[in-house]
DNA sequence: CGGTAAATTGAAACACGTTACAGCCGTAAA
DNA sequence: TTTACGGCTGTAACGTGTTTCAATTTACCG
């Protein structure tokens, strides 16, 4: 029979014993070896769901993201501003990576990895978060289906992208994300 | 006595070995022996100069930077448009790293690697892109010697740098790069 | 020249991502 | 029930980043 569940529940699990050893020691804490006998999980079923150790942290970006989709979703941005809602927007998502800065960090690195394998995940990725840019700047009766996004959206990704990596790197603190995300509206929706 | 050059010439071989390898193979070609062999010095002594290997690759980086700084000093962006400039800027950097895209994937996996030893070293080289985008928006004459920059500067560099990592990872082309440093730069400076 | 401190060497060892594989178990078909 | 098969387990092995260290070389000072 069929499984109609998103992920498989062992998979699920793995990415979870993930996440909990991401949370208290970053990327080399994620131990594939700890992480399969967390998940009560030989170590070849963990490849054979994940190819690498950052497939799996990608994997568990896509949780993350969820979790902020459905958040959104019951609370929308509010305010007539678009900057405001957009940044908001954004401020959410930051606190929520930098509520578990190790965690954000071994994901960043993860994603940032420049790893051929993970292109259609880190695509997919960018593209629902440009998705959450879009409807907070025009409403969700914008519907895209597809990658159509705006470019205000597209930019403002990147900003915080770029500024979610040198916090997670050292550079500058949380409201420092926020801050230039901020920037970047008041010039982008002039 | 004290040596005054940059580095030293035994640190100086390192990194060109470690280039060497990175163009031929990527972040994972660079292994720190063969590193080590190449450039005919003991495992040991690459550790004296360099904490790690993304610690190497990001010295790589640095005299990469400054080839582009000569090369800009002696061609500066020309036209009487800002944005022209500031664009030729980021399309001659850009084109840079894409020449060799596997020394760049590894150099820019190191960057983002979102390692702590690495900050100081991260800061300086956005301070030095940062600065080159400043001379080309308001010309040379407004010496920044600090860290002080232009936010239209902050803003358009966080956009290149997402977008070399997205290029990096496979989710575009080194045109799509230019391009996306292009539209924002017709938002910021508007 | 002799002496001292720092740098270098060569090699061993460890940790962990990753791969490979032999045997077991559960399911489904016959 | 028997058979076949696909996933899981346990474990061993390999490669490479990183650390360590004793012995050796180098550079410099008196």
């Amino acid at each position: 029979m069929f499984q109609f569940t998103a992920v498989e529940e062992r998979a699920e699990r793995i990415i979870e014993s993930a996440v909990a050893l991401a949370e208290k020691g970053g990327f080399e804490a994620v131990r594939l070896r700890d992480v399969a006998s967390d998940a009560g999980v030989a170590l070849g079923t963990l490849y054979r769901h994940f190819h690498s150790k950052e497939d799996l942290l990608v994997a568990a970006l896509a949780a993350e993201v969820t979790t902020l989709e459905d958040y959104l979703s019951s609370n929308p941005a509010r305010g007539v501003n678009p900057i405001d809602r957009v940044v908001s927007v954004f401020a959410v998502a930051t606190s929520g990576m930098c509520r578990r800065p190790r965690l954000a960090q071994a994901i960043l690195k993860s994603v940032a990895s420049a790893n051929p394998n993970l292109t259609e995940q880190v695509a997919a990725f960018h593209g629902r978060i440009a998705a959450l840019t879009d409807t907070a700047l025009h409403g969700p009766e914008t519907e895209s289906n597809g990658n159509d996004h705006s470019a205000e959206a597209l930019v403002l990704q990147q900003v915080w992208f770029a500024s979610l990596v040198g916090w997670a790197g050292g550079l500058h603190d949380q409201e420092a994300v926020v801050s230039k995300v901020r920037v970047a509206a008041g010039f982008v929706l002039s």
